[in-house]
DNA sequence: GGACGTCTGTGCGCTGTCGAACATACGGAC
DNA sequence: GTCCGTATGTTCGACAGCGCACAGACGTCC
């Protein structure tokens, strides 16, 4: 799809970096494509690289015995995937699975953490990566519990787009169906509505938003709740 | 109930602390009776205080615009409230309300981030803490989809149960629907199907567990996923 | 241009939980 | 002992989402 390489500073989190460990990253960073469902971390695997998403957007699912699943949280160019690289476990029981097809910027889990001893301002800068990430996981679980599924692919939609440029997404009912964790019918069924009402209009594994102020509205109160926090917590995005 | 002065290192943070901080925090910390229902941070405040229980249980409260909750991690003696004061966000999205009264051992939360400054083991310490803070939150993300209030209420039971010394739980079936985010009365009905088992024993606020292995049996696989994961990133308990 | 795989649409009965209304029971305060 | 507040028991219809089965519809590859 897209083959122009990304600026490695789309990452928000990249772009927060001071200067000298800016220059110093650079040549650690490695420019990867990943395909739509590729698995970046496994559970209970061992953690090889970290990801920094700048077009790509990758979904961590919690998957459960009995084949069902859950997203817990989604990591784009805001953030850093991986993040148990630095807090010390080694792995995460989650799975990191690649939502919507894109670039990312990778760097060897040793040699991150190498580089974290280097700077403390680096490490405050993930450690409000990993409150926002928090947030976010706090906020699904009460989703899960009170909102509809209507609600919920409003805030699937928004997460998506926000991590995005254009106004196009390609993922298939399927796909938002195992991340939000229902069944597809279900959502076939709200995304009907949605297109319906003239919100959002959809073909084969295309989603065009046509209006983002009305999924907003239609929304649970969990995506403006993630999103302001977001604000609060993380760098500036940079202007493209 | 219990006006027995607990050790500050039956919470698990503190026992794992090495020695030179161990000696430098013991003055800094002032022992707190955290009565039942006592809010200890709101959503969006400041923190002032960090606490480390050691006797008490914290539920951490997601609240929805509509009166919704939803727990999304439960905090005791092997934790500390207030992980925002290292996370750099100043304040959380979610409520801190003691779950089951008893003790806990509080410092200002700069003098706390003073102190973090000095010590990279204790940070550490932190950081795996933190890492076992997310996983308690994605399982209950993906339980909270999947599980029914039954095997829900299980692990609430034994996540509370793990978290004191004895048999019996001081809270109220208002309390854990508050807590799990469902109605009273269909903890009620759960409740009574667990008692018919022979598995707890309950009467106006007192739950005593009579057969733990029966619960686990009946509980979902989040219990046992997150204790694992607490065993493998937390210091051991130390013995009675 | 035909075949096959992927993606989406739609129907059915079933079940768990909700929301509401009400009944009962224990326990401390006076 | 009486009263009142808190904790628990029970039942009802309503409904969102599930599981299943099957039917189109579009794309792609030979």
């Amino acid at each position: 799809m897209m083959f122009i390489a990304s600026d490695p500073r789309t990452n928000r989190l990249l772009a927060g970096l001071p200067d000298a460990e800016w220059q110093r990253w650079l040549p650690l960073l490695e420019r990867v494509e990943l395909p739509y469902g590729r698995t970046l971390h496994a559970p209970g695997a061992a953690l090889e690289q970290v990801y920094f998403p700048t077009t790509a957007i990758v979904a961590l699912l919690q998957l459960l015995e009995d084949g069902g699943s859950s997203a817990v949280a989604m990591v784009g160019n805001e953030g850093i995937v991986g993040v148990s690289a630095y807090l010390g476990g080694k792995s995460a029981p989650w799975h990191a699975v690649v939502q919507s097809a894109g670039q990312a910027f990778r760097m060897g889990a040793q040699t991150f953490r190498d580089e974290l001893k280097r700077s403390d301002l680096v490490m405050r800068l993930l450690l409000r990566y990993t409150q926002s990430l928090i947030t976010q996981m706090a906020q699904a679980a009460a989703c899960n519990r009170h909102h509809s599924l209507d609600q919920q692919l409003c805030r699937w939609l928004l997460l998506c787009l926000d991590r995005l440029q254009g106004n196009v997404l390609e993922m298939t009912q399927e796909s938002i169906a195992h991340a939000l964790g229902v069944r597809r019918e279900g959502v076939a069924e709200a995304a009907h509505r949605l297109q319906e009402a003239g919100l959002i209009r959809y073909a084969r594994g295309h989603i065009a938003v046509l209006d983002r102020g009305g999924l907003q509205r239609r929304s649970c109160e969990c995506y403006a709740a993630v999103a302001h926090e977001d604000e609060r917590l993380l760098p500036e995005p940079v202007p493209a």
